[in-house]
DNA sequence: GTCTATAGATTGATAGAC
DNA sequence: GTCTATCAATCTATAGAC
Protein backbone atom coordinates (compact mmCIF):
# COMPACT_ATOMS: atom_id res chain seq x y z
CA UNK A 1 0.00 0.00 0.00
CA UNK A 2 2.67 2.33 0.93
CA UNK A 3 4.86 1.52 -1.55
CA UNK A 4 7.34 3.69 -3.21
CA UNK A 5 6.77 2.45 -6.68
CA UNK A 6 3.72 3.90 -6.68
CA UNK A 7 4.87 7.37 -6.68
CA UNK A 8 3.92 7.91 -10.13
CA UNK A 9 0.46 6.79 -9.46
CA UNK A 10 0.30 8.95 -6.42
CA UNK A 11 2.07 11.96 -7.92
CA UNK A 12 -1.06 11.99 -10.23
CA UNK A 13 -3.45 11.18 -8.04
CA UNK A 14 -2.47 13.74 -5.62
CA UNK A 15 -2.14 16.37 -8.08
CA UNK A 16 -5.45 16.46 -9.55
CA UNK A 17 -6.53 15.96 -5.31
CA UNK A 18 -4.53 19.17 -4.85
CA UNK A 19 -5.79 21.21 -7.96
CA UNK A 20 -9.33 19.96 -7.40
CA UNK A 21 -9.48 21.22 -3.50
CA UNK A 22 -8.08 25.11 -5.27
CA UNK A 23 -10.65 24.71 -8.14
CA UNK A 24 -13.74 23.81 -5.97
CA UNK A 25 -12.77 26.67 -3.73
CA UNK A 26 -12.91 29.48 -5.81
CA UNK A 27 -15.06 28.03 -8.42
CA UNK A 28 -17.54 25.35 -6.76
CA UNK A 29 -18.20 22.30 -7.18
CA UNK A 30 -20.73 22.67 -9.94
CA UNK A 31 -19.19 25.07 -11.63
CA UNK A 32 -15.27 23.00 -12.15
CA UNK A 33 -15.36 21.24 -14.96
CA UNK A 34 -13.24 18.09 -15.55
CA UNK A 35 -11.07 20.02 -18.33
CA UNK A 36 -10.18 22.99 -16.43
CA UNK A 37 -9.60 20.73 -13.69
CA UNK A 38 -7.20 18.32 -15.98
CA UNK A 39 -5.45 21.41 -17.17
CA UNK A 40 -4.26 23.07 -14.02
CA UNK A 41 -3.47 19.65 -12.41
CA UNK A 42 -1.66 18.90 -15.71
CA UNK A 43 -2.47 16.08 -16.65
CA UNK A 44 -4.75 14.53 -19.06
CA UNK A 45 -8.92 15.28 -19.09
CA UNK A 46 -9.04 11.11 -19.31
CA UNK A 47 -7.21 10.47 -15.97
CA UNK A 48 -9.51 11.90 -13.67
CA UNK A 49 -12.15 9.55 -14.59
CA UNK A 50 -9.39 6.82 -14.59
CA UNK A 51 -8.64 7.20 -10.71
CA UNK A 52 -11.26 8.30 -9.47
CA UNK A 53 -14.38 6.60 -11.32
CA UNK A 54 -16.62 10.14 -11.60
CA UNK A 55 -16.65 13.46 -10.49
CA UNK A 56 -18.99 12.86 -7.56
CA UNK A 57 -16.74 10.21 -6.25
CA UNK A 58 -13.66 12.81 -6.58
CA UNK A 59 -15.47 15.74 -5.11
CA UNK A 60 -15.88 13.26 -1.80
CA UNK A 61 -12.64 12.48 -1.50
CA UNK A 62 -11.28 15.53 -1.88
CA UNK A 63 -13.75 16.38 0.92
CA UNK A 64 -12.47 13.04 3.22
CA UNK A 65 -8.81 13.35 2.58
CA UNK A 66 -8.84 16.92 5.09
CA UNK A 67 -12.28 16.63 7.01
CA UNK A 68 -11.21 12.65 8.35
CA UNK A 69 -8.53 13.74 10.04
CA UNK A 70 -9.81 17.28 11.54
CA UNK A 71 -12.99 15.32 13.11
CA UNK A 72 -10.74 12.84 14.35
CA UNK A 73 -8.48 15.60 16.16
CA UNK A 74 -11.08 16.95 17.35
CA UNK A 75 -12.84 13.83 18.82
CA UNK A 76 -9.25 13.32 20.79
CA UNK A 77 -9.03 17.01 21.46
CA UNK A 78 -12.89 16.42 23.38
CA UNK A 79 -12.36 13.28 25.08
CA UNK A 80 -8.99 14.95 26.63
CA UNK A 81 -10.84 17.82 28.12
CA UNK A 82 -14.00 15.83 28.89
CA UNK A 83 -11.18 13.07 30.99
CA UNK A 84 -8.91 16.22 32.42
CA UNK A 85 -12.18 17.62 33.83
CA UNK A 86 -13.33 14.41 34.84
CA UNK A 87 -9.79 13.64 36.95
CA UNK A 88 -9.86 16.99 38.74
CA UNK A 89 -13.75 16.71 39.59
CA UNK A 90 -15.17 19.37 37.93
CA UNK A 91 -17.17 20.31 34.90
CA UNK A 92 -15.51 20.96 31.37
CA UNK A 93 -14.61 24.25 30.53
CA UNK A 94 -16.78 26.23 27.51
CA UNK A 95 -13.76 27.29 26.15
CA UNK A 96 -11.93 24.36 26.59
CA UNK A 97 -14.74 22.50 24.58
CA UNK A 98 -15.01 25.45 21.80
CA UNK A 99 -11.21 25.37 21.32
CA UNK A 100 -11.02 21.74 20.61
CA UNK A 101 -13.61 21.74 18.43
CA UNK A 102 -12.53 24.98 16.49
CA UNK A 103 -8.72 24.71 16.64
CA UNK A 104 -8.47 21.54 14.37
CA UNK A 105 -10.39 22.82 11.44
CA UNK A 106 -7.53 26.11 10.95
CA UNK A 107 -4.82 23.85 11.84
CA UNK A 108 -4.99 20.62 9.76
CA UNK A 109 -6.40 22.38 6.56
CA UNK A 110 -4.29 23.23 3.35
CA UNK A 111 -0.83 22.42 2.56
CA UNK A 112 0.72 25.30 1.23
CA UNK A 113 1.57 28.46 3.88
CA UNK A 114 -0.34 30.52 1.21
CA UNK A 115 -3.96 29.86 0.79
CA UNK A 116 -5.78 27.04 2.99
CA UNK A 117 -8.77 26.33 0.53
CA UNK A 118 -10.39 23.40 2.42
CA UNK A 119 -11.05 26.49 4.61
CA UNK A 120 -13.40 27.39 2.03
CA UNK A 121 -14.53 24.14 1.05
CA UNK A 122 -15.39 23.32 4.73
CA UNK A 123 -16.97 26.70 5.60
CA UNK A 124 -19.60 26.33 2.62
CA UNK A 125 -20.62 22.98 3.54
CA UNK A 126 -24.11 23.29 4.82
CA UNK A 127 -24.67 25.78 2.27
CA UNK A 128 -24.05 23.11 -0.28
CA UNK A 129 -27.14 22.83 -2.77
CA UNK A 130 -26.15 19.34 -3.56
CA UNK A 131 -27.80 16.86 -1.57
CA UNK A 132 -25.51 14.11 -1.99
CA UNK A 133 -22.14 16.42 -1.55
CA UNK A 134 -24.32 18.04 1.88
CA UNK A 135 -24.35 14.81 3.31
CA UNK A 136 -20.76 13.69 2.83
CA UNK A 137 -20.18 16.52 5.19
CA UNK A 138 -22.67 15.60 7.73
CA UNK A 139 -21.80 11.90 7.72
CA UNK A 140 -18.45 13.12 9.40
CA UNK A 141 -19.77 15.63 11.16
CA UNK A 142 -22.59 14.87 12.87
CA UNK A 143 -21.09 12.32 15.68
CA UNK A 144 -18.34 14.79 16.54
CA UNK A 145 -21.08 17.45 16.75
CA UNK A 146 -23.26 15.81 18.87
CA UNK A 147 -20.16 15.08 21.14
CA UNK A 148 -19.67 18.44 21.72
CA UNK A 149 -23.51 18.69 22.22
CA UNK A 150 -23.42 16.35 25.17
CA UNK A 151 -20.20 17.65 26.87
CA UNK A 152 -21.44 21.51 26.57
CA UNK A 153 -24.49 20.09 28.31
CA UNK A 154 -22.27 18.65 31.30
CA UNK A 155 -20.82 22.06 30.95
CA UNK A 156 -23.94 24.56 30.78
CA UNK A 157 -26.31 22.15 33.57
CA UNK A 158 -28.54 25.18 33.60
CA UNK A 159 -29.24 26.06 29.84
CA UNK A 160 -32.64 24.03 28.09
CA UNK A 161 -31.92 21.53 25.63
CA UNK A 162 -33.67 24.16 22.81
CA UNK A 163 -30.96 27.06 23.80
CA UNK A 164 -28.45 24.47 24.25
CA UNK A 165 -28.66 23.45 20.36
CA UNK A 166 -29.85 26.46 19.08
CA UNK A 167 -26.38 28.21 20.95
CA UNK A 168 -24.54 25.14 19.01
CA UNK A 169 -25.90 25.54 15.65
CA UNK A 170 -24.82 29.66 16.15
CA UNK A 171 -21.31 28.38 17.05
CA UNK A 172 -21.01 26.15 13.77
CA UNK A 173 -22.21 29.34 11.63
CA UNK A 174 -19.86 31.55 12.89
CA UNK A 175 -17.06 29.24 12.80
CA UNK A 176 -18.12 28.40 9.38
CA UNK A 177 -18.24 32.26 8.29
CA UNK A 178 -14.81 32.36 10.12
CA UNK A 179 -13.14 29.64 7.77
CA UNK A 180 -14.75 31.09 4.93
CA UNK A 181 -12.91 34.98 5.05
CA UNK A 182 -9.88 33.06 6.19
CA UNK A 183 -9.23 30.67 3.56
CA UNK A 184 -10.22 32.95 0.74
CA UNK A 185 -8.16 36.07 -0.49
CA UNK A 186 -8.83 38.94 1.35
CA UNK A 187 -11.88 40.79 -0.56
CA UNK A 188 -11.65 44.76 -1.44
CA UNK A 189 -14.98 45.18 0.79
CA UNK A 190 -14.83 47.82 3.50
CA UNK A 191 -16.62 45.44 5.81
CA UNK A 192 -13.99 42.59 5.43
CA UNK A 193 -12.50 41.70 8.52
CA UNK A 194 -8.72 42.36 9.08
CA UNK A 195 -5.76 40.25 7.63
CA UNK A 196 -5.06 38.47 11.25
CA UNK A 197 -3.44 35.22 12.04
CA UNK A 198 -5.49 32.26 11.79
CA UNK A 199 -4.35 32.02 15.57
CA UNK A 200 -5.40 35.19 16.41
CA UNK A 201 -9.06 34.43 14.62
CA UNK A 202 -9.40 31.08 16.86
CA UNK A 203 -9.13 33.53 19.51
CA UNK A 204 -11.65 35.76 18.78
CA UNK A 205 -13.40 33.52 18.14
CA UNK A 206 -13.50 31.63 21.82
CA UNK A 207 -14.01 34.46 23.35
CA UNK A 208 -16.83 35.64 21.73
CA UNK A 209 -18.21 32.15 21.23
CA UNK A 210 -17.83 30.88 25.00
CA UNK A 211 -19.52 34.18 26.56
CA UNK A 212 -22.76 33.64 23.97
CA UNK A 213 -22.85 30.31 25.22
CA UNK A 214 -22.50 31.07 28.81
CA UNK A 215 -25.44 33.77 28.21
CA UNK A 216 -28.82 33.72 30.94
CA UNK A 217 -31.43 31.85 29.07
CA UNK A 218 -34.13 34.41 28.51
CA UNK A 219 -35.62 32.78 25.34
CA UNK A 220 -37.21 30.52 27.75
CA UNK A 221 -39.98 33.03 29.23
CA UNK A 222 -42.84 32.01 26.78
CA UNK B 1 -46.11 51.92 -13.46
CA UNK B 2 -49.36 50.46 -11.02
CA UNK B 3 -51.19 50.06 -14.05
CA UNK B 4 -54.09 47.82 -13.73
CA UNK B 5 -54.01 46.27 -17.42
CA UNK B 6 -50.79 45.21 -16.73
CA UNK B 7 -52.11 42.09 -14.74
CA UNK B 8 -51.38 39.62 -16.96
CA UNK B 9 -47.70 39.97 -17.80
CA UNK B 10 -46.93 40.51 -13.88
CA UNK B 11 -48.76 37.45 -13.42
CA UNK B 12 -46.27 35.41 -15.48
CA UNK B 13 -43.45 37.09 -14.16
CA UNK B 14 -44.37 37.12 -10.35
CA UNK B 15 -45.26 33.42 -11.33
CA UNK B 16 -42.03 32.78 -12.58
CA UNK B 17 -39.85 35.08 -9.81
CA UNK B 18 -41.92 32.98 -7.26
CA UNK B 19 -41.12 29.36 -8.71
CA UNK B 20 -37.50 30.61 -9.20
CA UNK B 21 -37.03 31.57 -5.63
CA UNK B 22 -38.20 27.79 -4.72
CA UNK B 23 -36.05 26.48 -6.81
CA UNK B 24 -32.82 28.11 -6.50
CA UNK B 25 -33.08 27.72 -2.69
CA UNK B 26 -34.03 23.85 -3.48
CA UNK B 27 -31.18 23.26 -5.56
CA UNK B 28 -29.49 26.20 -6.16
CA UNK B 29 -28.82 28.69 -8.81
CA UNK B 30 -26.35 27.08 -11.30
CA UNK B 31 -28.59 23.38 -10.72
CA UNK B 32 -31.75 25.29 -11.66
CA UNK B 33 -32.35 25.08 -15.35
CA UNK B 34 -34.58 27.27 -16.98
CA UNK B 35 -36.69 24.38 -18.42
CA UNK B 36 -37.63 23.18 -15.29
CA UNK B 37 -38.34 26.67 -13.95
CA UNK B 38 -40.63 26.95 -16.54
CA UNK B 39 -42.73 23.78 -15.87
CA UNK B 40 -42.70 24.48 -12.28
CA UNK B 41 -43.98 28.31 -13.20
CA UNK B 42 -46.40 26.57 -15.55
CA UNK B 43 -45.11 29.06 -18.52
CA UNK B 44 -43.16 28.50 -21.63
CA UNK B 45 -39.60 28.25 -21.37
CA UNK B 46 -39.05 31.35 -23.31
CA UNK B 47 -41.20 33.51 -21.48
CA UNK B 48 -37.91 33.41 -18.87
CA UNK B 49 -36.00 35.16 -21.60
CA UNK B 50 -38.75 37.36 -23.03
CA UNK B 51 -39.43 38.69 -19.44
CA UNK B 52 -35.86 39.17 -17.73
CA UNK B 53 -33.21 38.97 -20.82
CA UNK B 54 -31.28 36.09 -19.19
CA UNK B 55 -30.89 33.92 -16.28
CA UNK B 56 -28.38 35.97 -14.71
CA UNK B 57 -30.89 38.94 -14.77
CA UNK B 58 -33.37 36.76 -13.48
CA UNK B 59 -31.29 35.43 -10.65
CA UNK B 60 -30.41 39.35 -9.56
CA UNK B 61 -34.27 40.10 -9.94
CA UNK B 62 -34.76 37.01 -7.28
CA UNK B 63 -32.90 38.39 -4.75
CA UNK B 64 -33.47 42.11 -4.88
CA UNK B 65 -37.40 41.89 -4.77
CA UNK B 66 -36.65 40.83 -1.45
CA UNK B 67 -32.95 41.50 -0.18
CA UNK B 68 -34.16 45.37 -1.20
CA UNK B 69 -37.12 45.58 1.52
CA UNK B 70 -35.33 43.82 3.99
CA UNK B 71 -32.27 46.27 3.93
CA UNK B 72 -34.22 49.07 3.64
CA UNK B 73 -36.19 47.90 6.89
CA UNK B 74 -32.66 47.47 8.76
CA UNK B 75 -31.55 51.25 8.25
CA UNK B 76 -34.91 52.23 9.40
CA UNK B 77 -34.77 50.10 12.63
CA UNK B 78 -30.76 51.25 13.75
CA UNK B 79 -31.47 55.00 12.74
CA UNK B 80 -34.89 54.59 15.17
CA UNK B 81 -32.39 52.68 17.79
CA UNK B 82 -29.56 55.34 17.12
CA UNK B 83 -32.23 58.66 17.81
CA UNK B 84 -33.83 56.92 20.45
CA UNK B 85 -30.26 56.56 22.49
CA UNK B 86 -29.68 59.81 21.38
CA UNK B 87 -32.78 61.37 22.83
CA UNK B 88 -32.13 60.08 25.83
CA UNK B 89 -28.59 60.53 25.95
CA UNK B 90 -27.00 57.11 26.49
CA UNK B 91 -25.33 54.95 24.34
CA UNK B 92 -27.57 52.57 21.83
CA UNK B 93 -28.08 49.08 23.46
CA UNK B 94 -26.58 45.75 21.86
CA UNK B 95 -29.96 44.01 22.31
CA UNK B 96 -31.59 46.77 20.42
CA UNK B 97 -29.40 47.18 17.56
CA UNK B 98 -28.86 42.96 16.78
CA UNK B 99 -32.68 42.85 16.89
CA UNK B 100 -33.21 45.88 14.54
CA UNK B 101 -30.29 44.17 12.43
CA UNK B 102 -31.51 40.53 12.05
CA UNK B 103 -35.81 40.55 12.41
CA UNK B 104 -36.14 42.22 9.23
CA UNK B 105 -34.62 38.89 7.97
CA UNK B 106 -36.96 36.62 8.97
CA UNK B 107 -40.12 38.50 8.87
CA UNK B 108 -39.63 40.09 5.47
CA UNK B 109 -38.78 36.89 3.91
CA UNK B 110 -41.45 34.45 2.03
CA UNK B 111 -44.99 35.05 1.08
CA UNK B 112 -46.80 31.25 1.90
CA UNK B 113 -47.21 30.72 5.58
CA UNK B 114 -45.77 27.91 5.28
CA UNK B 115 -42.48 27.66 3.65
CA UNK B 116 -39.42 31.00 3.73
CA UNK B 117 -37.37 29.98 0.67
CA UNK B 118 -35.69 33.39 0.58
CA UNK B 119 -34.10 32.78 4.00
CA UNK B 120 -32.20 29.58 2.53
CA UNK B 121 -30.88 31.91 -0.35
CA UNK B 122 -30.07 34.75 1.71
CA UNK B 123 -28.16 32.13 4.23
CA UNK B 124 -26.11 31.14 1.49
CA UNK B 125 -25.26 34.49 0.27
CA UNK B 126 -21.66 34.51 1.63
CA UNK B 127 -20.97 30.97 0.53
CA UNK B 128 -21.77 31.69 -3.41
CA UNK B 129 -19.33 30.72 -5.22
CA UNK B 130 -20.11 32.91 -7.98
CA UNK B 131 -18.89 35.81 -7.72
CA UNK B 132 -21.13 37.95 -10.02
CA UNK B 133 -24.39 36.30 -7.49
CA UNK B 134 -22.12 37.02 -4.32
CA UNK B 135 -21.90 40.79 -5.59
CA UNK B 136 -25.45 41.07 -5.74
CA UNK B 137 -25.41 40.03 -1.99
CA UNK B 138 -22.55 42.44 -0.83
CA UNK B 139 -23.67 45.54 -2.64
CA UNK B 140 -27.05 46.03 -1.15
CA UNK B 141 -25.67 44.19 2.38
CA UNK B 142 -22.32 46.70 2.73
CA UNK B 143 -23.80 49.99 3.45
CA UNK B 144 -26.18 48.46 6.20
CA UNK B 145 -23.37 46.79 7.43
CA UNK B 146 -21.35 49.36 7.64
CA UNK B 147 -23.55 51.47 10.11
CA UNK B 148 -24.21 48.94 12.26
CA UNK B 149 -20.61 48.92 12.58
CA UNK B 150 -20.22 52.20 13.59
CA UNK B 151 -23.41 52.13 15.81
CA UNK B 152 -22.01 48.68 17.56
CA UNK B 153 -18.84 50.95 17.67
CA UNK B 154 -20.35 53.19 19.85
CA UNK B 155 -22.17 50.81 21.79
CA UNK B 156 -19.49 49.35 23.04
CA UNK B 157 -16.38 51.96 23.39
CA UNK B 158 -13.73 49.72 24.94
CA UNK B 159 -13.42 47.14 22.16
CA UNK B 160 -10.38 47.33 19.48
CA UNK B 161 -11.36 47.72 15.80
CA UNK B 162 -10.28 44.24 15.34
CA UNK B 163 -12.55 42.61 17.45
CA UNK B 164 -15.59 44.52 16.65
CA UNK B 165 -15.12 43.66 13.02
CA UNK B 166 -14.46 40.00 13.71
CA UNK B 167 -17.36 39.73 16.20
CA UNK B 168 -19.93 41.61 13.63
CA UNK B 169 -18.71 38.98 11.22
CA UNK B 170 -19.37 36.14 13.62
CA UNK B 171 -23.14 37.82 13.82
CA UNK B 172 -23.33 37.55 10.14
CA UNK B 173 -22.09 33.44 10.22
CA UNK B 174 -24.43 32.77 12.87
CA UNK B 175 -27.43 35.26 11.23
CA UNK B 176 -26.72 33.22 8.27
CA UNK B 177 -26.85 29.65 9.51
CA UNK B 178 -30.04 30.00 11.26
CA UNK B 179 -31.89 31.65 8.58
CA UNK B 180 -30.80 28.23 6.42
CA UNK B 181 -31.97 26.28 9.15
CA UNK B 182 -35.24 28.27 9.08
CA UNK B 183 -35.88 28.74 5.94
CA UNK B 184 -35.31 24.50 4.63
CA UNK B 185 -37.11 21.78 5.28
CA UNK B 186 -36.59 20.58 8.63
CA UNK B 187 -33.48 18.07 8.01
CA UNK B 188 -34.04 14.21 9.84
CA UNK B 189 -30.82 14.82 11.60
CA UNK B 190 -29.70 14.45 14.77
CA UNK B 191 -28.24 17.69 15.37
CA UNK B 192 -31.00 19.59 13.64
CA UNK B 193 -32.46 22.34 15.67
CA UNK B 194 -35.97 22.33 17.34
CA UNK B 195 -39.03 23.34 15.05
CA UNK B 196 -38.88 26.86 16.87
CA UNK B 197 -40.95 29.32 15.44
CA UNK B 198 -38.86 32.68 14.15
CA UNK B 199 -39.59 34.68 16.71
CA UNK B 200 -38.34 32.16 19.50
CA UNK B 201 -34.84 31.43 17.24
CA UNK B 202 -34.45 35.83 16.66
CA UNK B 203 -35.03 35.44 20.68
CA UNK B 204 -32.21 32.80 20.64
CA UNK B 205 -30.18 34.82 18.45
CA UNK B 206 -29.95 38.01 19.87
CA UNK B 207 -29.59 36.46 23.51
CA UNK B 208 -26.04 34.61 22.15
CA UNK B 209 -24.99 37.20 20.42
CA UNK B 210 -25.69 40.46 22.69
CA UNK B 211 -23.47 38.25 25.04
CA UNK B 212 -20.77 37.60 22.78
CA UNK B 213 -20.83 41.24 21.83
CA UNK B 214 -19.87 41.90 24.83
CA UNK B 215 -17.16 40.08 25.85
CA UNK B 216 -13.92 40.40 27.72
CA UNK B 217 -11.64 41.49 24.56
CA UNK B 218 -8.92 39.07 25.81
CA UNK B 219 -7.69 38.69 22.09
CA UNK B 220 -5.82 41.92 22.25
CA UNK B 221 -3.05 40.62 24.98
CA UNK B 222 -0.20 39.66 22.36
C1' DG C 1 -1.34 4.53 -17.06
C1' DT C 2 -1.75 7.92 -20.58
C1' DC C 3 -3.58 9.69 -24.61
C1' DT C 4 -7.05 11.20 -28.58
C1' DA C 5 -11.46 11.30 -30.11
C1' DT C 6 -16.08 11.23 -29.46
C1' DA C 7 -20.51 9.74 -27.79
C1' DG C 8 -24.62 11.26 -25.35
C1' DA C 9 -27.03 14.36 -22.65
C1' DT C 10 -28.17 19.00 -21.03
C1' DT C 11 -27.95 23.71 -21.09
C1' DG C 12 -29.04 29.00 -22.14
C1' DA C 13 -30.64 31.56 -25.65
C1' DT C 14 -33.07 32.86 -29.99
C1' DA C 15 -35.66 32.92 -34.56
C1' DG C 16 -39.96 33.16 -36.41
C1' DA C 17 -45.04 31.77 -36.68
C1' DC C 18 -49.24 33.04 -34.43
C1' DG D 1 -46.99 37.96 -25.17
C1' DT D 2 -46.91 33.16 -26.10
C1' DC D 3 -45.60 29.27 -28.57
C1' DT D 4 -42.59 25.57 -31.26
C1' DA D 5 -38.38 24.33 -32.94
C1' DT D 6 -33.70 24.56 -32.91
C1' DC D 7 -28.91 26.28 -32.58
C1' DA D 8 -24.51 26.36 -30.47
C1' DA D 9 -21.90 25.57 -26.53
C1' DT D 10 -20.63 22.83 -22.65
C1' DC D 11 -20.26 19.00 -19.85
C1' DT D 12 -19.36 14.03 -18.01
C1' DA D 13 -17.99 9.81 -19.23
C1' DT D 14 -16.03 6.22 -22.19
C1' DA D 15 -13.99 3.52 -26.14
C1' DG D 16 -9.92 2.16 -28.01
C1' DA D 17 -4.98 2.98 -29.69
C1' DC D 18 -0.45 3.11 -27.69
Amino acid sequence: MADKRKTKQNDTKTRILDAAEKLFAQNGFKNTSISLLACKAHVNQAAVNYHFGSKGALVEQVIVRRLSPINQQRMENLQEVKETALRQGRRPGIEDLLRAFIEPAFVLTGTAPGEKWFLVIAGRAFSEPDETIRNVFIRHFEPTFLFLDALMKEALPGLSDAALRWRLHFVIGALAHAMRLCGSHRLPVASAPPPDTTETVVKHLVAFLATGMDAPDDAENE
